[in-house]
DNA sequence: GACATAATGCAACTGAATTGCATAAAGGTC
DNA sequence: GACCTTTATGCAATTCAGTTGCATTATGTC
């Protein structure tokens, strides 16, 4: 979990100007334990720390770009952030729900992707994986698991 | 390859009645090496068998819906649309070329994840895993890496 | 053929992100 | 501090992919 000094020296780390705006959106994600969409952070900033969503969606172009921060695709079409992993062996899959939407953290060692490997063969440039798991959460499957309809789409027969 | 028959019969035995519009959007997917987006299956229409987009996303629905097309994230908006692999070990990872968007199918048997592990400790429901590689692809890398400027936004440093 | 149901078309709408340009803040030089 | 350049933020309008509501046309059943 990041905290304000932290944030500020790792955008100072990164030769960015630690401004509040983007001190302010680098401590939320580190403050969260999962991915955050846009808008989460935009309604997290609106309690405390109003701030244009272009003026977000900006920052968090540059906190990626400068590689503080890893954009995941969910199964909606809405981008999540979360703090990048530091090391390359802390890669793991997201898993999304098809029912709230929410994403989680999976901490699996049951994946083993070499990606290495692929690469002998595969005449392209591979820069990056991504992993996900489609389903439904813990707490849809509970809340009796037909309420309010949510995104039901991405669920597909294999 | 699915030809047209082919493609009609595989909708009787889903029960769907074939019209000319679902057999040819089947047809275009069973004669892609490759997920196409909407956008390209409805460019690829507009030659011979024009429809309105509204029909294509709703025949790509229902076919994803019941089983017959997979609906895969690419690292860009637009979602991609293949013939679903019939068997479950058939499932492959997919290549995005984040300069030019193009999307490549990955036989790759360097992949082990197993989703069975996962869900034992994981709390809610796995239905469906997707991964996803992305990079520069073949052509991308030859044609002089930086002409026109695709969509590089994906790229971000590990 | 009359009727019910399913499929398609058309227009307007939505949500997420982007673009262009104006304004404000930060930094450097004297 | 005044002056200028660069960087950061705000605001309005736009794009892009997909969706919704409802009218119209096809398809099937008796
Ligand atoms: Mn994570
Ligand atoms: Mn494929
Ligand atoms: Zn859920
Ligand atoms: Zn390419």
């Amino acid at each position: 979990m990041a905290h304000r000094e932290d944030s500020t020296s790792l955008l100072k780390q990164k030769g960015l100007t630690p401004t509040p705006h983007r001190v302010m959106v680098l401590g939320i994600l580190g403050n969260s334990p999962s991915p955050l969409s846009p808008q989460e952070i935009f309604a997290t900033l609106q309690r405390s720390h109003p701030m244009n969503r272009v003026t977000l969606y900006r920052i968090l172009d540059m906190l990626v770009a400068h590689g503080l921060v890893e954009r995941i695709q969910s199964g909606d079409r809405a981008f999540r952030y979360g703090l990048n992993a530091q090391s390359p062996h802390a890669e793991h899959p997201h898993f999304y729900c098809s029912h709230c939407g929410s994403i989680q953290c999976v901490h699996a060692d049951s994946i083993h992707v070499q990606v290495e490997d692929i690469q002998k063969t595969f005449p392209g440039l591979i820069q990056r994986m991504e992993i996900r798991l489609d389903g439904i959460c813990k707490n849809c499957l509970r809340n009796h698991k037909g309420k309010k309809a949510g995104n039901e789409r991405a669920a597909q027969k294999p």
